[in-house]
DNA sequence: GTAATAATAAAACGAACGTTCAATTAATTC
DNA sequence: GAATTAATTGAACGTTCGTTTTATTATTAC
């Protein structure tokens, strides 16, 4: 046999992107082998080689896209004129509700860093550092306006986004906590983490919020 | 050839627990051969299976006693009279101390439980989850006392964890910041995050050694 | 010193891996 | 409707994997 009625190249791939990142997620990128994820897509193993020249490749294109479709999210979430409290509350909001809609995507580029090439690696780490920045950024401010209480702005932006990252080990869309439970919750734990003084308009907004739905 | 001289059975072994942490923390636990490790301690690959009867009882044996080690510096490190703020902050003090002194072991534990069989990872899950439970009623027995402010204690210790146990992706011994540095400023975020009231005797102790430190 | 045992080497097993190649058929173009 | 292009199959390649078996040597016990 060959080519089969209704196939179509475009449709085939996102097929792919999507099997892949579920498979790698499961199971790990090493785990999963080419033949059992053409056997999720439905199709040979050597029909992927159309869409994608090696495994790694493959690893490589999910990651990058992860990472760029979360550099985009910020980038339209980010209030153009707000106070470091409101710039913390944005960049908070934006970062759980990213991860919570793509959990998959998450684990694959936090998990599997190792299996880049060394280049590729760099690529994506770099990716990584200048979103955490922005975060460092955000904390700068606040701490040089007096409006934050924090120590070490590189160690309270790294502690900030692994608190927030883990909510996708942990959270299962429809348990007992819902979306916005679970982000009002984060925010008023991260305001309480880097000392955000209680007072302007906000971070009144914030903490409403935040009680509101607790 | 066979038996080498000086070989030793104890001595082996402990090489081969060495060397697998090492390997599976770099590599990952499904890119490490069994022939790669066999190279590292100098030895067969046949000669491991003396030791492990599996490649899967190797990791498995690595984190039971990666998880037993953790419940056992926690029962030498609780205080037995302290309020919940005194309990917290040994918490936070053991939790980090643990763990940073044993970096690849928890890189081990927590990114290669996919690859054990469903009735091992139960197994390895309930010394986890029987671990973050302690601090669940830590932060209970605080927030009934009105010594925390917490609105969700079960998410408020996975948060916590996460950003505790996270500061092994970044902290590396030897760079800007000192193992006591890190262990302060920690301190100070994890008693600020849960709203902890200034006040006590071991909290006020808590609070200056962070600023001593910072 | 000899017998028993512990520790390892060397070679081999079948299975699975990522990947390639030639053949074949569906869809598109003119 | 013939020619071209796109999409896929099926079989095969060499390599590597975890593991087993058998033989051999070092160490220990008596």
């Amino acid at each position: 046999m060959a080519r089969t009625t209704g196939s179509d190249g475009e449709r085939t791939e996102a097929a792919v992107r999507e099997a892949a990142v579920n498979l790698i997620a499961r199971y790990g990128y090493e785990a999963m082998s080419m033949r059992q994820l053409a056997a999720e897509v439905g199709v040979q193993a050597a029909a992927l080689y159309r869409y994608f020249p090696t495994k790694e490749d493959l690893l490589f294109t999910l990651m990058r896209e992860h990472m760029e479709g979360l550099r985009e999210a910020w980038e339209n979430a980010r209030p153009d004129h707000a106070d470091p409290t409101g710039q913390l509350a944005a960049y908070v909001r934006n970062h759980i509700a990213f991860h919570i809609e793509r959990r998959h995507a998450t684990h694959v580029s936090n998990m599997e860093l190792r299996s880049l090439s060394p280049d590729r690696l760099t690529q994506i780490l770099r990716l990584r550092t200048a979103y955490e920045k922005e975060l460092r950024a955000i904390l700068r401010d606040g701490a040089e306006a007096g409006t934050f209480n924090v120590e070490d702005t590189g160690l309270t932006a790294m502690a900030l986004i692994q608190m927030m990252t883990g909510v996708i080990v942990w959270f299962r869309p429809g348990e007992r906590l819902s979306i916005t439970e679970v982000t009002a919750t984060y925010l008023s734990m991260t305001m309480r983490l880097v000392g955000a003084r209680i007072g302007g308009a906000e971070e009144r907004h914030v903490y409403e919020h935040a009680r509101l739905r607790a």
